[in-house]
RNA sequence: GCCGCGGUAGUAUAGCCCGGUCAAGUAUGCGGGCCUUUCGAGCCCGUGACCCGGGUUCAAAUCCCGGCCGCGGCACCA
């Protein structure tokens, strides 16, 4: 026994230490001479798998390198990605659940004024202009490779406008802010990209700043004058962004600045799981009474592969695996069940839980008969005990119909006999002991103690269904906490929802 | 319009930058065995892959060219 323990601790001990991948170094450290790095999410939504995978590697560098990280809200579009007021507190819920620490924060619609003059500066010096072209004549002069007439109005002028603009003198459309670069770019995107837009907060309050700006900067300018002022010096971000290093670097070079370095990261999918945050939201919009909440274990949030039983040192690992790389990756769930099975196994409590129960009394037990387990087979996590008066339990339909005549284990209690007599099933007592049970090849299955059980729920994920499995549990799953992982004998892992009034448990994996 | 990424076992991926140590690693899956509080975990054994065509080279999964297939991003979202 105790050398298959020892076993078992080297083989864990050698597979973690195989685990441990070193990092690739981030560029230019020396040129720097310090890290700071930053994640930056909307707050529009909870975060997801793939959004962790910035969010772990920019903390996990910063520490490494004893620098300093930054969690910064990127909070600019009122309009379109309107955020949502608790998300910011959830967010840093889930960061923290994660392992994140920060040493910095920050929400951007708490910076305007910092913008504002950013921007003033850019126009005097020439390095931006008010346009009030509709998009459609902009995006004409645009694909000409020709300035529109509003570009090269004197700066005086540009100011009076800029100031307008702030002032709330034009509605949405009217006038935007954009930043000079090159016409002959042969990225039309990259052209006089959009700094600043007019938003009508009165129709779309934001809800940190409410109605008191009209003139919202864009992502670009926003990001690209905070990673500025926040020193930061290395920026990990998904590889849709990789055009937009070329733009802000636009600002940069007028205001004199030394960009970041920058690491593009590829996406992250979950196989059989919705990541986008576009997508949950309308299913959640659409199907309102069909969801358990923002974090509906069906979802591939944070929050959701929490309420789902995932741990966040799998979450970790699972990243850590894809590596510092610009292509996109896909995690198969398989894996990820096997990562957290590995890591949850030693201090899961093991519990029965019966689906389809089928009552079956014992015949030839001497009652009452007191019968304690283990909660784990190897592991110290305590036991429960059952007293049992009249010697009934449930046990699962199909493992009577596949066992009649047969000789069964009745899992760390006894051996019996499944018959059916007259229409009753009836349990025949034939044994104690494991050897008895292996001498007569006897499956063993699960059961619960008739006297110790109480109705409890489980709901199973599958794709984009939730699959309500009623069943009889052990009572000790009343004293189990919410929150916990646990292991259904012969089912899988799940994790306690909520232990009253009727329990309720969420299947993780097998 | 413009920019970019990928094609390695059933699946998901590592390796490719700096060619040999790769008769290709890991996980999962699958098959078999051991163990026994499980149809779980663990342990042992086994299974199985470099998109196609050229080129460079003593040597190519790795470099170059072409092809085919698949995918993503940007343009008053972040």
């Amino acid at each position: 026994m105790r050398s298959k323990a020892e076993e078992l601790g080297l083989a864990e001990e050698r597979r973690t230490v195989e685990r441990r991948r070193e990092l690739p170094p981030l560029p230019n450290v020396d040129k720097w001479g310090y890290v700071k790095t930053r994640f930056a999410p909307n707050p529009d939504f909870l975060i997801h798998l793939g959004n962790a995978r910035p969010a772990l590697l920019s903390h996990i560098y910063a520490r490494m390198y004893k620098g300093g990280f930054v969690l910064r809200f990127e909070d600019t579009d009122p309009r379109i990605k309107t955020p949502i007021p608790e998300a910011y507190q959830r967010i840093r819920e889930d960061l923290r659940w994660l392992g994140i620490s920060w040493d910095e924060e920050y929400v951007q619609s708490m910076r305007m004024e910092l913008y504002y003059d950013v921007a003033r500066k850019l126009i005097e010096k020439g390095g931006a202009y008010v346009d009030l072209c509709t998009a459609e004549e902009f995006r004409k002069f645009r694909s000409e490779r020709r300035a529109c007439p509003h570009r090269d109005r004197p700066i005086e002028e540009q100011l009076e406008l800029w100031d307008k603009m702030i002032e709330g003198h034009f509605g949405e459309g009217e006038a935007v802010l954009r930043i000079k670069t090159d016409l002959a770019h042969p990225d039309p995107s990259v052209i006089d990209w959009v700094a600043f837009r007019v938003i009508d907060t009165d129709k779309h309050p934001h809800p940190v700043t409410g109605s008191r700006y009209v003139v919202w900067p864009t992502y670009n300018f926003a990001a690209a004058v905070d990673d500025h002022f926040m020193g930061i010096t290395h920026i990990l971000r998904g590889r849709e962004h990789a055009v937009n290093t070329v733009k802000q670097s636009f600002i940069y070079m007028y205001m004199g600045w030394r960009y970041p370095e920058v690491v593009n990261l590829g996406r992250v999918n979950l196989e059989g799981f919705i990541l986008s945050k576009s997508r949950i939201k309308e299913l959640l919009t659409k199907y309102p009474g069909r969801f358990l909440g923002l974090d509906d274990p069906r979802f591939g949030t944070i929050a959701s592969l929490r309420r789902r039983g995932i741990l966040p040192d799998t979450i970790r690992e699972v990243i850590l695996e894809l590596g510092v790389k610009s292509s996109d990756a896909t995690v198969s769930w398989d894996n990820v069940a096997a990562v957290n099975r590995r890591i949850a196994d030693s201090r899961s409590k093991r519990l029965m839980f019966v689906k389809e129960p089928l009552e079956v009394c014992i015949e030839g037990i001497e009652l009452p008969f007191k019968v304690s387990i283990p909660y784990h087979p190897s592991a110290d996590l305590g036991e429960r005990s059952y007293v049992m008066t009249n010697g009934c339990v449930y046990v699962e339909k199909r493992d009577f119909e596949n066992n009649k005549g047969q000789v069964v284990r009745l899992m760390s209690f006894i051996n019996v006999r499944f018959e059916e007599r007259s229409g009753r099933a009836v349990a025949k007592l034939v044994g104690y002991t494991v050897d008895e049970a292996r001498r007569y090849g006897a499956p063993i299955i699960h059961w619960v103690p008739k006297e110790h059980s109480v109705r409890a729920r489980l709901y199973v994920v599958e794709g984009l269904r939730l699959r309500r499995v009623v069943g009889m549990a052990e009572s000790s799953v009343k004293e189990l906490n919410s929150g916990e992982i646990i292991q259904l004998v012969r089912l899988g892992f799940a994790r306690v929802e909520r232990t009253k009034p009727v329990p309720l448990l969420i299947y993780a994996h097998p």
